[in-house]
DNA sequence: AACGCCGTTCTATAATACAGAACAGGCGGA
DNA sequence: TCCGCCTGTTCTGTATTATAGAACGGCGTT
């Protein structure tokens, strides 16, 4: 990110402005954007409601904070309908988490991070479990395992970038240290699947295993979630030989 | 859009630039942005290098052309972490969608647009139908049925500000003069329901209504689509009432 | 009623975005 | 293989414009 790259530098700003709108802070005013930026809270009014003029945040007249609005759906719209193999992910996703009775994820890199693309759900949930979109949330790569399943695709200089970061321990069993991990990884390539042993949410486990395209370039990662308890050594395995076979069949159908 | 409501006039003309990145046209170059918005190159190339520094855009190294990132998708789970009603609007849709066996859209206004929320399949499409994201997607108000039901909530003077665009016919069926329209915004008030007859999409016919919280106010539109052969008479009114239903179940929910 | 906080407005000035031309590199056609 | 054209990119002086900082005004709270 060298400085001179940026050569409209109000756009930029703008843009830090936009990424300040997150899942636990949706909706700021001008000083706590000001506050977080370090910027002048006129140059802040200035770019905010040039962004509120162009459709891009709305102010809530309650309180005159601003929120994002529904505009940047129409632009997750455009790049969702470059992926040619939404389609293929899903059939096939569908089909094993009704086979399995358990929910999947797909995710692809996205730096440091994996980006989820979608989930699917056993039939069987429909009724029970609460929907909610997915797409676009975010995890780190080093303790999920779409991300350690991706993780395995790369060498270790690339992992290691990767998962420089602040890394924290989201439960006691997260592997924060760099050696950890990448040995952790190791292990994964041994066995052909990564494993979230409750490294990142209380009580989940999932495996994972990475998604290869047509010439060999990695797509993004698969998982199967469950519940810790449930996950013993025996489904483990089975849900994991199911799963490779599952990524075969994307590579195969893409 | 007063021009003087523009502070930032860089950051303004920026945002333009990330709008020419459609579904239809989601690969462009400098100079075709250039034309577009007519722009000089060195002053679309600086503002979209330093969005690509910011990770919204990506160079394609094959073409250097620019297309939209994965970043944008960040900003959509922001966007629908708020929305409260996900759920609830799901799980209702999901049933009705299995009831009648029919796909089901949920969209809110948005300009002279609807905003396509989400869809809900019934099961037995899960194998053989194509899977795609919907959100996102925009159509006109004037001529699809969740845009006709929405309309229904809003007075005429609401509904002429709406339609005033450049109205297409997409099919013969299209109304596009805004007496028409608005004479049949009328009827479905009376009958209970909008109606697109084969209005928009070849083949496609709709039944929509208008979805309403707990203060009355409007939180978007419901629809049922089929095909044109399958939507006799008959269906039509059966698939209105469970509609009619639907949409005060989720009514009471909220 | 008065204080404090926050969004907004204003203005001079310093910063910077931009016009326009020039450069560079890839691709296709001859 | 070479030439020419169309890209994206770089460069620079200048005119535009974003910004710092203070001041205003409205709302909520004490």
């Amino acid at each position: 990110m060298s400085q001179d790259e940026i050569k409209v530098k109000s756009l930029y700003k703008s843009l830090k402005i936009l990424e300040c709108f997150t899942k636990n802070t949706p909706e700021l005013g001008v000083t706590e954007i000001s506050n977080m930026l370090q910027l002048y809270k006129s140059n802040v009014h200035n770019m905010l409601s040039t962004l509120e003029v162009a459709g891009y945040v709305e102010k809530n007249p309650r309180n005159s904070k601003y929120h994002l609005s529904n505009k940047m759906l129409e632009f997750s719209y455009v790049v969702t309908s470059r992926f040619n193999y939404q389609n293929v992910v899903y059939q096939v996703m569908k089909r094993v988490s009704d086979e399995l009775g358990e929910m999947m994820y797909f995710g692809v890199p996205h730096g440091a991070y994996v980006l989820y693309m979608f989930t699917a759900y056993p039939t069987s949930y429909d009724k029970d479990y609460p929907f909610r979109s997915i797409m676009g949330e975010k995890a780190p790569l080093y303790c999920t395992s779409v991300g350690k399943a991706m993780l395995m695709a790369m060498d270790e200089e690339e992992i290691v970038q990767r998962i420089d970061m602040e890394r924290k321990s989201y439960t006691p069993n997260t592997l924060t240290e760099e050696e950890a991990i990448l040995e952790d990884i190791r292990e994964a390539r041994e066995r052909g699947y990564a494993i979230d042993n409750i490294e990142h949410e209380r009580n989940v486990k999932c495996i994972g295993v990475p998604i290869f395209g047509s010439n060999d370039e990695l797509i993004g990662g698969l998982s199967i979630s469950s519940t810790a308890h449930d996950f013993d050594d025996d489904k483990l395995v089975r849900c994991a030989n199911v799963l490779r076979d599952a990524a075969y069949e994307i590579r195969r159908k893409l």
